[in-house]
RNA sequence: GCCCUUGUAGCUCAGUAGGUAGAGCACAGCCUUGGUAAGGCUGAGGUCAGCGGUUCAAAUCCGCUCGGGGGCUCCA
């Protein structure tokens, strides 16, 4: 979520949107208990405690009242009260008394009021009705909220909704929400037979299917590579271990409930990973260590699960299997600055490769409840700002929102259509190697405790994927797309060339198959722009008599007649190597 | 976990007074050999998410359960 200026014109005219909502709402329910209704980033919401279900009539009506309230002209009108005036404006509203109780004493009360309805609200608002427009509104939604956004409150219903300045700008937001709709990762994943989920087989897990396979395959390639060629190596970890692992971690007591149930085992209690770290400090412990081997940097493609709420599973996004490209840092006090540049470094250069170009930083901080000596959160925090500065990165800070452990940093990308999405994520560890006592033999002879840090780069592989699907909308760049090439035979006559291009080509490290179906040209060439294949290679009485094929482009009707395969095999050797 | 919403063939959907199901695409077979975005014909596919109830009769009504979606909370 991005800030939002409260004070912006549009933010002002969504706010007074929002009171003319919750005007159109009481006209039809004069009892409902009103509660906040805010300018959000991308328009406005209001919550309400209703008497009955909203159906998909009542927005319409809302939406009609809405229009005819601000075709009346209103004026919205502030007025300043005292506690006890505003207490008795509202004493029907429960939840606008307990917004009154939570005012501090000396600040100003004051309330708006448009047409019949008044308002406990700071403003600011436009000053009548007439400065907003009936054709530059939209409903968009309904959904559950909880009063104050805590889980022990009531659920209210909140009806969201979204206001421009024109329609043009309602129209072109309306358009974006159908592009990312066209994005959705979900439904690319089905139509590009890239993944899938099975209820009967359980929630939130994550069948690859053969195409999926490719890409994830070309990520995890890549990945391992360029870690090796960055001074790190390489663990396998087990996909369960013992109470003893988990108890020593502190996961058992302080995150039991997201980690799913034990095994029985020989007397034993076997739990399947939720997290890779403890399986890393059990190689880290197998041996006594100098601090001349310091640093360890240790990379694992981990796959873990964990118990996520039902509610909150999402396509790929939120899952309960998933598999981090994890790795865990053991240095020194000296080298911890260091190996943070490095890392933060490493992780742009990673997402630059997957074609995105724009970086924001958010810096965690040390929360109260937390472990570990103050110099050591200190300087954590001091390295974080270092690499932050290095890389030259936009950033935030959360003052206190450092997890118990340690402070972090998390990386968030822009996508094409301007999503931001978290990704990278950096964090010390000042827990684990205290409960592990890990230590190594410093200079002096004497045991000294590692510093630890935890990273991901592209967080889990499911959910980068998803990230990956939305951001090039399931039209991957050469490098990655499953199939690189199809061949197409003009007909059946010239199937033996197609396979001999198809032979030539995969010898050269391509991947391509051949498309053989008795069906016509026209529909393969349809097909293999429907699956986004970013090469269509035509291949008739003319390319088999010149040893060519003609180049047709995924997005593009250009046909390029007459490719030699030397051409066609350098080209695409190119894009491959600037991965584009 | 909570609120709302939704669940009919692999996919997209129709089925509007309750009378045990349809279309297009995909799939299979046959015909067709076609030069840059869907050739034709025929056929096979569903215990209408599951369980229970109301009814002579349930995809249609009711209840519960399990999924999907939109949010809230959570995300070590």
């Amino acid at each position: 979520m991005g800030k939002v200026d409260k004070n912006s014109a549009l933010s002002t005219i969504r706010h007074s949107f929002s009171h003319v909502m919750a005007d159109a709402v009481l006209e039809i329910f004069p009892d409902a208990q009103i509660a906040i209704g805010p300018a959000i980033e991308n328009g406005f919401y209001y919550d309400f405690d209703l008497p009955r279900k909203l159906e998909e009539s009542d927005l319409r009506d809302i939406e009609e009242r809405m229009r005819r309230i601000v075709k009346d002209d209103l004026p919205i009108i502030r007025k300043e009260v005292s506690r006890d005036e505003a207490k008795e404006l509202f004493k029907d509203q429960t939840y606008k008394l307990e917004l009154i109780d939570a005012i501090k004493e000396g600040e100003v009360i004051s309330t708006y009021t448009v047409g019949k309805f008044t308002d406990l609200c700071s403003g600011p608002h436009v000053e009548s009705t007439k400065k907003l427009r009936t054709d530059s509104f939209a409903i968009l939604s309904v959904a559950g909220a909880y009063w104050r956004g805590d889980e022990k409150n009531k659920m209210l219903t909140r009806i969201y909704a979204t206001a421009f300045e024109n329609p043009k700008d309602l129209k072109a937001y309306l358009a974006h929400l159908e592009e990312i709709k066209q994005r959705d990762h979900r439904k690319l994943g089905a139509d590009l037979d890239l993944f899938s989920m099975h209820e009967e087989a359980g929630p939130g897990l994550i069948y690859w299917h053969p195409r999926g396979a490719r890409i994830r395959n070309e990520i995890e390639t890549f990945w391992r590579a360029e870690h090796y060629r960055n001074g790190y190596e390489l663990l396998y970890t087990p996909h369960v271990g013992k109470s003893w692992l988990w108890e020593t971690s502190g996961h058992l007591s302080f995150y039991k409930e997201s980690m799913y149930s034990p095994m029985e085992m020989d007397k034993s209690d076997y739990y399947v990973k939720p997290m890779n770290c403890p399986f890393a400090i059990m190689i880290y412990k197998d041996t006594k260590h100098s601090y001349r081997e310091l640093p360890f940097r240790w990379a694992e493609l981990g796959t873990v699960y964990r118990y996520e709420k039902q509610g909150s599973l999402h396509g790929l996004m939120r899952v309960r299997g998933f598999t981090q490209d994890d790795a865990h840092i053991f240095c020194t006090a000296e080298q911890m600055e260091s190996e943070i540049i490095e890392v933060l470094r490493f992780s742009i250069y990673m997402l630059k490769c997957f074609g995105f170009e724009k970086f924001k930083a958010y810096l965690s901080t040390r929360p109260e409840k937390s472990v570990g000596r103050e110099e050591d959160w200190k300087a954590a925090e001091e390295s974080l700002r270092k690499a932050i500065s290095n890389e030259g990165l936009q950033y935030e800070v959360d003052e206190g929102g450092g997890a118990f452990y340690g402070p972090k940093i998390d990386l968030k990308i822009e996508d094409a259509v301007g999503r931001e999405w978290q990704l990278s994520t950096i964090q010390f560890d000042f827990n684990l190697p205290e409960r592990f006592g890990l230590v190594y033999t410093d200079k002096d002879g004497a045991d000294k405790r590692p510093f630890m840090v935890h990273r991901a780069l592209l967080g889990s592989i499911e959910r980068f994927f998803g990230v990956l699907i939305e951001h090039y909308k399931g039209a991957f760049p050469l490098w990655l797309a499953p199939d690189q090439a199809v061949v197409i035979p003009v007909t059946q006559n010239f199937d033996d060339y197609a396979k001999s291009v198809e032979a030539m080509l995969k010898s050269a490290g391509f991947r391509v198959r051949s498309d053989l179906r008795d069906d016509r040209m026209n529909s393969k060439i349809r097909d293999a722009s429907n699956m986004k294949i970013p090469y269509a290679l035509i291949v008739g009485e003319k390319e088999a008599h010149d040893k060519t094929v003609s180049v047709r482009n995924f997005g593009s009707k250009e046909v390029r007649g007459g490719m030699t395969l030397d051409a066609l095999v350098n080209e695409m050797a190119e894009r491959v190597r600037s991965r584009n």
